[in-house]
DNA sequence: TTATTTAGGACTGAAATGGTCCGGTATCCG
DNA sequence: CGGATACCGGACCATTTCAGTCCTAAATAA
């Protein structure tokens, strides 16, 4: 189906719920509470979040975590990546010489340009964004994808 | 990493080798010799594909498959679809109720628009298009996502 | 009738995933 | 200085999912 680990739904909710604090160190038991996730999973998702430079974290009393950027600036897409690595639909599309069809199949080059497309429309989107309230109006750059003439 | 499963991957080739003789029968042995695919799992895609209503499927001798529209008609989001189910990249977005955050969380409706997104761009690549030969010049309606400002 | 070919489903081994816990280390504060 | 706090790295396990295979039944052509 396409789905992205639960484990990075709930690293989104976590970003989410450290932009809106953005310059406030919270902890890690502090998010848990806010977020509802147990507070283990929250632990393994900021050491992934702080491995893959999405977070700053301060060790010892008082420490915790904030965001490394503004939440502007963090995409949905790097969260993926931080989380999950990188977005690439097909085996082939990410490595060269994995698939024994390779030299031969049509179809490799087009994954990868949808894959780039796809990584696009994610990036596009940054964890600010997710912050707003009201989803209802479809957020303008994204949108715009469906609307193209194919298929 | 947000890959689709290698079955997935499998039955765009199936589909694609379809494509190539677009209104002859074609049996499961066959296409496993085309693409390369082991047989018993062409066997299980093409079921697949035919309760997806991708391909009809005739029985008995000279039985075998062919596509059910014009590769034109059949979107790679139409065979994720079938193989794996409708794209949602998270929990919420496909089904109400599942999340106990659900009335609370402010992302759950940014992720609707992101999914139709994704799904809009793969509803914009046909089987047809994945079949032609020369893919490095990017695919029109979709190359122009990537090129948004994003991160 | 017989050979062919799909339909449906059961089954298995391997891998990924979600979730938890522990020992170590850095930092703050009294 | 010493204790409490909080992150860090990694190991660990149960569960689920996934890929792949196989078998029996049903339908069709020759």
């Amino acid at each position: 189906m396409l789905r992205l680990s639960k484990l990075t739904d709930y690293g989104m909710v976590v970003m989410a719920a450290l932009a809106d604090a953005e310059d406030d160190t919270r902890n890690a038991a502090d998010l848990a509470a806010a977020t509802g996730v147990a507070l283990p999973t929250v632990r393994k998702l900021l050491k992934r979040l702080n491995r893959g430079g999405l977070v700053n974290s301060a060790r010892g009393a008082r420490g915790g975590y904030r965001l490394a950027r503004p939440a502007d600036d963090i995409s949905i897409a790097d969260v993926i990546a931080a989380l999950e690595g990188p977005v690439s639909l097909t085996e082939c599309a990410a490595h060269d010489g994995l698939c024994s069809m390779e030299s031969v199949c049509r179809l490799r080059g087009h994954w990868r340009v949808i894959n780039d497309a796809i990584r696009g429309a994610l990036a596009d989107v940054s964890v600010a964004d997710m912050n707003r309230p009201a989803p209802n109006i479809p957020l303008q750059p994204v949108a715009g994808i469906a609307s193209s003439p194919g298929s």
